[in-house]
RNA sequence: GUGGCUGUAGCUCAGCUGGUUAGAGUGCCAGAUUGUGAUUCUGGAUGUCGUGGGUUCGAGUCCCAUCAGCCACCCCA
């Protein structure tokens, strides 16, 4: 009997049909950062189970894939890239040196039920800026992920933006600090349950007055252009200093963004998101593509004071935020926009000739050399077959070269999209022309 | 982790209230004067009907369990 194969809940293969626009994602993320100077850091996918669960809330150890390693050590697989970065920043913060900005991009596991574009294996790509309080960091988090978003070509998408300190001021001056947790779990629920739903959230979870409710749906509930809500939020916190800190930082990021070219409406003042309840604690954002506004934040993140308490006495604030790459890549595929490139190379050489698969490798070498991808067929089946192969697998264009072009000097380029082929010359050491047109039919597609 | 829906060839699906050798489209493979592909023509293969039990004279069709997918909750990327 053989073993049937089957893949885990949750957790799946890539086609080159995906895994290629995967790449193309991780590999846009990576040229983004770098331009503003994140720095690629890795750390292991298995960690000591009490470095995960030493931050992370109940629900987040429930998360957690764990178990004893042959040593009988607990361990568990990172659910996340920021409680690794902590637990590396506590370590090694002496040699990386302060402000520390870097960008992570790995798997990270959860023991959730799956959903559309939620899995529990997916790729994050993380990017953080530790060691620094001071605002530019949390106004460049959002400009990196507008320029993110942007470079993926994504053209329709909106980022919401909030403060914790908003938040947290106007439940002090409510009385509310205590019931904070269940206050903005209700309150991040509005834009799904409506008012009425978070009205009867508030009352069965936080117990909240009627007074107390009305304050907070106003709250959450403004509408309008940022300066509008801006000013409300003003004269809701006011005379709390938390909360008018958060307002008045709102107001110096919104500027900021706007000053540095991203074009208005994009970045959204938002005050019912709240995020992760458990350690953010100034700007949060959430990122979420117009087309699909129910599928949840393809980018979040925001600010924490302190980063890496449980592992060390200094003080790390941090800022980043996270591209969640396999729910844009779901997103996406959703939206059927995903480019459709199924091959790496530019060109199949065929193998005409058995006799010649040297001379085919020596021009496949060539090609190399002269910048363009190309795989040669490995053996000599028909020529149809070989095309039909190319034409398959997405190659631009074939190179066929039979004893007719040999004898001539020459070499066939045959467009696959088109059917036309073109006569150039070669000499069986300059390849030149022939890349040359190569490149004119990928060019083309 | 809780609840709901679904599960038939690689893919999309049909299969009336349980009844003989389970179908279509697409895809795949082979061929149509062995130097030219996605069109056309001809022929071909494919499924222990997700898996394991049970009810029944008889189950793809009913029941239970299990696995997987989707959806809601929870939470989140």
């Amino acid at each position: 009997m053989p073993i049937q194969p089957r893949t885990l809940q949750g957790f799946r293969d890539y086609l080159p049909a995906t895994a290629m626009p995967r790449e193309w994602i991780v590999d846009t993320a990576k040229r983004v950062y770098r331009s503003y100077g994140f720095r690629p850091i890795d750390t292991p996918a298995l960690e000591y189970l009490e470095i995960l669960t030493g931050k992370g809330s109940d629900e987040t150890d429930k998360q957690l894939y764990s178990f004893q390693d042959q040593g009988g050590r607990d361990v568990g697989l990172r659910f996340d890239l920021t409680v690794p970065l902590a637990r590396f920043v506590a370590q090694h913060a002496q040699e990386v040196g302060l402000p520390f900005k870097r960008y992570h991009i790995a798997t990270v596991w959860r023991g959730e039920r799956p959903q559309a574009g939620r899995y529990r294996e997916f790729m994050q790509c993380d990017f953080d800026t530790v060691g620094t309080t001071a605002l530019t960091a949390d106004i460049e988090m959002v400009l990196v992920v507008c320029d993110l978003m942007t470079a993926l070509g994504i053209d329709a998408f909106t980022v919401r933006v909030n403060h914790r300190a908003v938040l947290n001021g106007l439940l002090d001056k409510l009385g509310l600090a205590g019931k904070s947790a269940a206050v903005l779990r209700a309150l991040d629920k509005l834009g799904k349950i409506g008012p009425d739903g978070v009205t009867a959230e508030l009352a069965n979870t936080a117990e909240t007055t009627a007074e107390q409710t009305a304050a907070l749906l106003a709250l959450a509930g403004l509408e309008g252009d940022n300066d509008a809500i801006l000013a409300e939020l003003k004269t809701l916190v006011a005379g709390n200093t938390t909360g008018e800190r958060g307002v008045s930082e709102l107001h110096e990021l919104l500027t900021a963004v706007a000053a540095a070219g991203v074009a208005a409406g994009r970045v959204r003042l938002d005050p019912s998101i709240a995020r992760g309840l458990d350690y953010y604690t100034g700007v949060v954002i959430e990122t979420q593509l117009d087309e699909l506004p129910d599928f949840g934040s393809v980018a979040s993140g925001g600010r924490y004071d302190n980063l890496a308490s449980t592992f060390t006495k200094q003080e790390l604030p941090g800022v980043g935020a996270s591209l969640g790459l396999d729910r844009l890549l779901a997103a996406l595929e959703k939206l059927d926009r995903l480019p459709a490139v199924s091959t790496p190379a530019d060109a199949l050489v065929c193998l005409f000739d058995a006799e010649r698969r040297d001379a085919y490798l020596a021009l496949a070498a060539q090609l190399r050399a002269a910048g363009v991808g190309v795989e040669v067929y490995p053996e000599a089946k028909k020529l149809g077959k070989q095309l039909q192969y190319a034409n398959k697998q997405g190659f631009a264009a074939a190179v066929i070269i039979g004893g007719n072009e040999f004898d001539g000097g020459e070499a066939q380029v045959k467009h696959l999209a088109t059917g036309d082929s073109a006569t150039v010359p070669y000499d069986g050491r300059d390849a030149g022309a022939i890349a040359a047109e190569i490149r004119t039919a990928r060019d083309a597609e």
